[in-house]
DNA sequence: CTTGAAAGTGTCAGCTG
DNA sequence: CAGCTGACACTTTCAAG
């Protein structure tokens, strides 16, 4: 994908990334603009897809999510990776899943409860996944930060 | 942190993890109430820090952040874990910085342009931090799934 | 991109159970 | 204390320039 990204729309992507509630005609304040031109770049954006979603960051303690895992899995060597991956994918309690490099086929994490709810995830929905060989699981003590706010680079 | 949440407010989570830029409104139907009253429970969940942000998704191939790579760092076993973690957290292409059980001490999740940025930024940022033994570098080749919406379980 | 206007929304005070 | 109503100011949104 190549999208033409002006200042502008860089300035938007700041913006909204510390805040996705900022209203338009704050951001339009920010940018010295008329509410309505800062209107019609944010849905460009949208339908670009440069803006993919909003969403609300909650506290997982609040939740009861202490636990946070990274779990690398190894699988048969195959061609039909995409269909592990989507498998993996369904599981609610995972975050994220990749394909990575190297001789661990899979990077997934996930949050849970607690570690027992952790192992009874593996169990229940790891494992099945058809030609899963090993999984090594890399426990969070501590998460010191968490964002996916991207570094902007104006020119 | 113990919060209580009631039903409703783990669907105004629900709702506005899928959305952050829900109106009041239409929260306020969906919940068949006053808007008013969501309103007041919405600021709670900011207040409690239940809600701990709204941010926007912004595709990182737009911004030509192509590369994304997880790095263990291994460190000098000692007690000034925090300050690492800090200096580390300082790094702006670092999205997370966990502190891990096991041998390797800290894991960080890491966007760049390209494998080029990322040597200079470890070679500029991560090398310098003190105490760092070792890193070893885990390169993403394709992600099939990252949120970070909680599963929410209601009564 | 701006203006201007209509429709819709956020927000608060005061009221009710 | 949590929710509702009603009212006003502010925002969103659109057509036209």
């Amino acid at each position: 994908m190549v999208v033409e990204l002006d200042d502008i729309d860089l300035q938007i992507l700041e913006l909204m990334q510390a805040n996705a509630r900022i209203s338009n005609v704050d951001l339009a304040k920010e940018l010295s603009m008329a509410p309505s031109a800062v209107l019609e770049r944010v849905k460009k954006l949208e339908q670009k897809k440069v803006i993919l979603q909003y969403n609300t960051a909650v506290n997982p303690a609040a939740l009861n999510q202490r636990l946070l895992a990274f779990i690398f899995i190894k699988t048969k060597e195959l061609e039909s990776d995409a269909k592990i991956a989507t498998m993996l994918a369904r599981i609610p309690e995972v975050q994220e899943v990749h394909i990575v490099a190297g001789e661990d086929c899979f990077l997934v994490k996930v949050r849970t409860e607690d570690s027992a709810s952790l192992m009874a995830m593996m169990r229940k929905s790891i494992k099945r996944v058809p030609n899963v060989l090993s999984t090594k699981t890399t426990i969070v003590l501590e998460t010191v930060k968490e964002q996916q706010q991207l570094v902007i680079r104006k020119s």
